[in-house]
Parts: structure tokens; C-alpha cells; sequence
DNA sequence: AGCACGCCGACT
DNA sequence: GTCGGCGTGCTC
């Protein structure tokens, strides 16, 4: 008699533990392979949940357990070193297991249904078709190209390869089907034509030498911030160390921030590696989704380029991690599970004995910090390529000088300048809309937000009152709903009141805005892009938007306009992220014959953080940003963990918290600071009342092991049931 | 998160 | 008399 066996089973819902059942009757013990997915009762139905452990104890409590109803999988599709990192993260993240185990697979693998085999439908031509002189169809040329692809190819070809060879057209292809010519298919998966190699280009000495740090430590952990200015070739040392691991036959995963997930940057991967490269970000439709998974999981996918949630793809032969643009705060999920990206590709790196690359221009003071203590090891790229000079930056004084639309006399003189000598000029204002508050000069009423303590943002051109922090939206009003005058004024500057300034001033510039508002549509953002950089604008205004990962040759006056939002802003980090900002802003800008010129409006010229940042550049000011967050014992000098509460119900969330704290100081060593519970800082947001509770403490150990005891205790209570509460371990956003 | 159970208002 | 509102509690 063989001893009895219990499975340990990851199951989708927000509870904080794994559930015990026995194996289906009947299975044959060798097929209970943790990674596999188990179809299990569950209360009063049945769930798909991932086996994480097989073990001859149950944890659960004395009762009787149920067994499972049947395995889904013959073969993990999660790999034991992968599903211990994401119990890692769930155990340090304080998720519960099941959401985050079951959240690193594909949408229909989650659901339980069969995994998608490679052959796919597609269109074929038909017997009649193949006869067809395409050029007949001079009258209808989406069909005439449709067919033409379809005859060369007589296994048939799917709807993207389709799209990839420029005839993708649901109505044409339907027309071709009425006449008989073509017909739908299976199309057997073909290893897809690499494109034409593009040669390596030589590397400086400094490239060479990280590219050296990073091919020296193949094979096991070591973690690399690689800080390269705008331009300095970066993603050359990347490709190069990226073809030493492909050599040893080991994967590559990329991360990448959301907006930096270019077709460009792929482009080059993907022209440089004799190796299939897969994509994953969240533009992909399940389908997609799950072969480029499935891809990476079998090994056929050698490298991975995605964003956030690809760090936990499987990747059974990882050899090397890149997390791209470090510092950008996309690689923190903002809601549920609260991890960042860059954080786990660290310890995954570590886990599986394999070096890690951070790069940017603009590291995060965490990962400097590392670096200069030497736990990272740290290389620079100082040298822009092809020898263009650093943009120079000037800080303009407007204390006591009028401002038009936000933007001094002196900054619109210097923008005739620059696009009477024929260049391009780029504007930011980090605020959309045409103004963020809406007045009666008569009666001193202001726009309000009904569900949030906020004002609402007037949207000129569609004539609305919109609350950037809920959505919520309503038309503009002629005259003042309180006092019924005529004396509704804007205040203060959006992008869409620059616009129209800039419009009056400069009518024949060719003017494009680039905002979340203007690039609405799919594909907007890449079409206005690409009519940039043919030249058909050549002022361009924009948000935060325009700073992330394009280049802009021909600009050569950078304006930032309101840059003391970032200086004493409400959150500790406001100054990195205005440095971060407005180094990578000022990298837009020019090239070797034309070196950029950078002018940052202020009214506070004196700040020693700007003065370090214009004077030195991003590295003093990092240095001098670190030396304050030590004095002051802010992260990364100690560490943070946030617990959030919000309800409808104005005291609760207060009163959640203050039941939190009473509970975690009898967990809680010395160590352990608390700060609050306190009301968020705009306490009402989307009609819920919000309050936060602090925790701080100089190592992440006594943190950690508090959570460890705490959470579970607060997430039994009564009041844990009636406030939405979520805990944020590391956070990097506190409003 | 689902889902069932349970205890109070307006309808055939 | 019952249909259904959502508060409360559980899921191996």
C-alpha cells in the first residue's frame, strides 16, 4: 500500500492559500506533474486551477477532501523554476497564489480549454482560381493583390501573413470567395522567411566594454545597469549580447515599456538574429497571444520581446534578461497584482543562474543605487553615436513675466528662430485638454468633478467638461450654472490652449499635438509619428507622449513648460521623475550637425536638484537626489509598503485601516514604522473615499515577515469584506 | 471572484 | 401567499 498523495492546486480566486484535493481516480501517479492544469470542484461548480504541488501531507484543515476531476496537461506548461518564481512573487507581492499562477497563462489555457494547435485557418485559391489572370481585376486592386499572393502560395496563407504581405481585406477576400476562386483552408505552420540579416555595426570602446561585462558573465547571475545616454547605442550592446547567448543555445527575454514596444526596436531585432523572435504585449488578440507563449514555452521562440507580464513567460533556456528603459514606471502594475517587472527579472535572473541587463538613460535611484554599492555592476555610454554633441540646457526665469498660453515672450521668440531657420521645434506641457479649470468670474464658482475631489478639465473642441482622474464627462455649460452670468473663463494652460496659441502665432508651420486626446485611434500615434519624421510638422506639441522612445532629428529647441508640477510635487519621487522626463525629452533632440538646445521654464530657477540636472546632467543630479533620500531615510535607504482602502462609505476606509495598524503592531518588531492611516491625497476618486496606511523600515526582511503574519490575519476580518483594500509592497505611486 | 443561503418589500 | 433585493460567508 503506496502512501497517499494530495495535490496542492493553484485555483483562481482571491484567496489567500492553495487548495488540497486527492488525484482523479484512476490516474497513474507519474502523471501528476506540477505546471499541469487540473480541473477541480469547487464549491458548488468546477474550476481550471494549476497543480503547484504534489505532496503526502494535506495542509488543509482535517476534513475530507475531494479529488479532482481530470488532469488537462500531458506536460507542464509551467516549468518547475517558473512556477516557484511566481510563488515567489505571490508570497512577496501578498497575492493570493491563485490569481497570480493563473494569471501567467493565456486567456483560453486559464479557461481550460485545449491549447490551440498550430494549424490555422486560412485562404487558398481554388482550382478555377489558379487560372485567374489577376491583372483582369484592374477594377478591383485589393482583390487582384489578394489573389496574385494566394497563387504563389499553394498551401494557402493565413490572415496575418496576409496582413504581413500587404493584402489584408476581409470584404475583398469575401468577394473572391462569391466568385469561386478562392476558398477557406487549413494552413500547415512554415518557419516564417527570416528577413534580409542587416550587418553588425562596429561598437565603440565603450560599447564593447559592457558588451565584454555582460558576455563575461554568461552562465550565471550577475546584474548589469548599463546607463547610456539618448543615442549612445544601447540596443547594439544588447543585440551583440543577445547573439552570444543564441550561440550557447540559451533564450532571451526583453522587457520593454508599454510605449517603447516600437515596431522599430523589434525591427531590429528581428533584422540583426538568424533566431525566431516573438512578441507578447497586451495588442495581440488571445490567438496570437497564446502561440507566441506557446512558442516560448517549447523553445521554438528564442527570443521574447514584451512588456510587463512577459516576465513570467516560460522560458525553459533562459540565458540572459534585458529590461529595457528600467526606470519607466509601466513596468509597475498600477492595480490587483502589484508587481514590478523589473524587480522579478532580477530575481528571476537569479533563480535561474543567468545575468540580467538594466539599461537606461535615466536609471531609477534603486537600481543606482545597487550599482554604486556594487551589487550591480555598473557601464556607461557617454558618447552619443556618430559624435553628436549633448543638447544644451538653459533654465528661463518667469517669475514676474507674462505668459501667453503658458509659454514666455523669450521661448516664443527663440521657437520664430528656430522654424525661420528651417528646423523643428518641440513643445511639452505634461497637461492635456484646452484648460484645467473652468470659472465664473462673477460668482468665483469652478467646475467640479461629482464623483472626485477634482476639478473638471475643459475640452474645448468637443465642447466638454471631462475629470481626468474618473472619466466622467459632461457638456459644457454657456453660462454659469450658479449664478446664470455670462463670465465662465478658462485658467490655467492645456496642450489643446497651446495648440490654438501656437496655431494664431505660427499659422504656417505645420503644427501637429500629440496627446492621449489626438491619438485616440489605433495607428494614430505611428502615422503621426511618421509624418513627423518625413517633416510635414514642424512644431510639435505634446504630453508625456512624445518624450518615450522616438527620435527627432530635425528638432532642435526643446521647450518644457511647466516643469515645477515635478518639484514639489506631493510624492517623494516627483524630482526623479521631472529629471527623468526632461533628460529623455532633451535626448529627442538633435544630431551631430545640429546639436539640440533644451529650455526648461521655471519659477524656481534656484532649486538645487534643477541646477545639479541643467549644470551636470542626470548623473550629479541623481547623486544628489540619493544623498537627500539617505538623509531623509527614503527608499532605496529603507523600504515601503503601501496598504490602500477605499469605499463608498466616507469613515470606513479610515477605519479599516486603524483596525490594520492596532492589528500589525502586535506582529510588528521594532523595525517597522507606520505612517497614518491617513486620507489619500485627493481623497474622494471615482465616488469612493480613499485612505492609505504607510509602512517603512530600514531592510525588506522585517517587512516582509510582518506581511507574512499580518495579511492573512486582516484579510479574515469582517471590515477586510466591505472595503476594497489592496496592499502594495514597494510602491512607486502614492496617490 | 462566484455562488448559495437568508431574511425583508411589492406583485400575480 | 411568492419573486427577488443584496448582506454574509465559504470555497480543499
Amino acid at each position: 500500500m503506496s502512501e497517499p498523495i494530495y495535490l496542492r492546486v493553484a485555483v483562481p480566486v482571491p484567496v489567500r492559500s492553495l487548495f488540497d484535493y486527492l488525484p482523479p481516480p484512476g490516474v497513474d501517479h507519474r502523471a501528476l506533474v506540477p505546471g499541469i492544469r487540473v480541473l477541480v470542484p469547487f464549491g458548488s461548480g468546477r474550476r481550471c486551477g494549476v497543480l503547484v504541488e504534489v505532496s503526502n501531507r494535506a495542509a488543509g484543515e482535517g476534513g475530507v477532501l475531494k479529488p479532482a476531476l481530470r488532469l488537462l496537461d500531458h506536460e507542464p506548461l509551467l516549468p518547475a523554476g517558473d512556477l516557484d518564481l511566481l510563488r515567489w512573487a505571490a508570497d512577496y507581492y501578498q497575492h493570493p497564489v491563485g490569481d497570480v499562477v493563473t494569471a501567467a497563462l493565456p486567456a483560453r489555457l486559464r479557461q481550460g480549454r485545449e491549447p490551440l494547435d498550430d494549424i490555422r485557418s486560412g485562404w487558398r485559391v481554388t482550382g478555377t482560381g489558379k487560372a485567374v489572370d489577376p491583372t483582369t481585376l484592374s477594377r478591383a486592386p485589393r482583390q487582384a493583390t489578394l489573389l496574385a499572393l494566394l497563387q504563389g502560395e499553394a498551401g494557402g496563407l493565413t490572415l496575418e501573413e496576409l496582413r504581413e504581405r500587404g493584402g489584408d481585406s476581409r470584404s475583398a477576400l469575401r468577394a473572391l470567395q462569391q466568385k469561386g476562386w478562392v476558398e477557406r483552408c487549413l494552413v500547415e505552420p512554415r518557419p516564417r522567411p527570416l528577413p534580409e540579416r542587416s550587418p553588425a555595426p562596429t561598437l565603440g570602446r565603450e560599447q564593447k566594454q559592457a558588451l565584454d561585462a555582460i558576455g563575461g558573465r554568461l552562465g550565471r547571475f550577475a546584474a548589469i545597469l548599463l546607463e547610456g545616454v539618448t543615442g549612445s547605442g544601447k540596443t547594439e550592446v544588447y543585440l551583440g549580447a543577445v547573439e552570444q547567448v543564441l550561440e550557447r543555445g540559451r533564450q532571451v527575454l526583453v522587457l520593454v515599456p508599454e510605449i517603447g514596444l516600437t515596431p522599430q526596436l523589434v525591427g531590429r531585432f528581428q533584422r540583426r538574429l538568424r533566431a525566431p523572435v516573438v512578441l507578447l504585449h497586451s495588442g495581440l488578440s488571445d490567438g496570437e497571444r497564446e502561440r507566441a507563449w506557446q512558442q516560448a514555452r517549447r523553445g521554438t521562440a528564442r527570443v521574447v520581446i514584451g512588456t510587463r507580464s512577459a516576465v513570467f513567460v516560460p522560458l525553459p533556456e533562459l540565458g540572459l534578461v534585458i529590461v529595457d528603459e528600467e526606470h519607466d514606471l509601466s513596468l509597475k502594475q498600477q492595480e490587483g497584482f502589484r508587481y514590478s517587472a523589473r524587480d522579478v527579472a532580477v530575481m528571476r535572473a537569479r533563480r535561474c543562474g543567468c545575468p540580467v541587463v538594466l539599461g537606461s538613460a535615466t536609471p531609477s535611484l534603486e537600481s543606482l543605487r545597487n550599482a554604486l554599492d556594487g551589487r550591480y555592476l555598473h557601464r556607461r555610454l557617454t558618447r552619443r553615436a556618430g559624435g553628436a554633441a549633448q543638447p544644451r540646457m538653459d533654465l528661463l526665469d518667469i517669475r514676474s513675466v507674462r505668459l501667453d498660453a503658458g509659454v514666455s515672450p523669450a521661448l516664443l521668440r527663440l521657437v520664430g528662430e528656430t522654424l525661420d531657420a528651417g528646423d523643428q521645434v518641440l513643445l511639452f506641457l505634461n497637461r492635456r485638454g484646452y484648460a484645467p479649470i473652468l470659472t465664473c468670474f462673477d460668482c468665483g464658482w469652478v467646475a467640479r468633478c461629482r464623483r472626485c475631489d477634482a476639478h473638471m478639465t475643459l475640452h474645448w473642441k468637443s465642447r466638454r467638461l471631462w475629470c481626468h482622474h474618473c472619466g466622467s464627462q459632461r457638456p459644457l455649460e454657456r453660462t454659469c450654472p450658479d449664478c446664470g452670468g455670462a463670465g465662465l473663463h478658462p485658467l490655467g494652460q492645456g496642450t489643446e490652449r497651446l495648440e490654438e496659441m501656437l496655431r494664431g502665432r505660427f499659422p504656417d508651420a505645420g503644427l501637429v499635438r500629440v496627446d492621449r486626446d489626438s491619438t485616440q485611434r489605433r495607428g494614430s500615434m505611428e502615422r503621426l509619428l511618421e509624418e513627423i519624421r518625413a517633416g510635414r510638422h514642424r512644431l510639435l506639441v505634446g504630453t508625456q507622449m512624445l518624450a518615450k522612445g522616438h527620435h527627432f532629428p530635425d528638432v532642435t529647441l526643446v521647450g518644457i513648460l511647466d516643469v515645477d508640477q515635478g518639484l514639489f510635487g506631493a510624492d517623494f519621487r516627483a524630482g526623479e521623475r521631472m529629471a527623468q522626463m526632461v533628460t529623455q525629452v532633451a535626448g529627442r533632440a538633435g544630431r551631430a550637425a545640429k546639436p539640440g538646445r533644451v529650455v526648461i521654464q521655471t519659477r524656481h530657477p534656484d532649486h538645487p536638484l534643477m541646477q545639479d540636472l541643467v549644470r551636470q546632467g542626470y548623473d550629479a543630479f541623481a547623486r544628489a537626489a540619493l544623498a537627500e533620500r539617505r538623509a531623509a531615510c527614503l527608499p532605496p535607504y529603507s523600504h515601503q509598503v503601501l496598504l490602500r482602502a477605499e469605499s463608498v462609505r466616507p469613515e470606513q476606509p479610515v477605519g479599516f485601516l486603524e483596525q490594520a495598524v492596532e492589528m500589525a503592531r502586535r506582529h510588528a518588531g521594532p523595525e517597522v514604522g507606520f505612517w497614518g492611516p491617513v486620507p489619500a491625497p485627493m481623497e474622494r476618486r471615482a465616488g469612493r473615499y480613499r485612505a492609505h496606511l504607510l509602512l517603512q523600515a530600514d531592510r525588506r526582511q522585517p517587512l516582509q515577515q510582518l506581511l507574512a503574519a499580518w495579511i492573512p490575519e486582516l484579510a479574515a476580518t469582517r471590515l477586510a469584506r466591505r472595503v476594497r483594500w489592496s496592499i502594495d509592497v514597494d510602491p512607486q505611486e502614492m496617490f
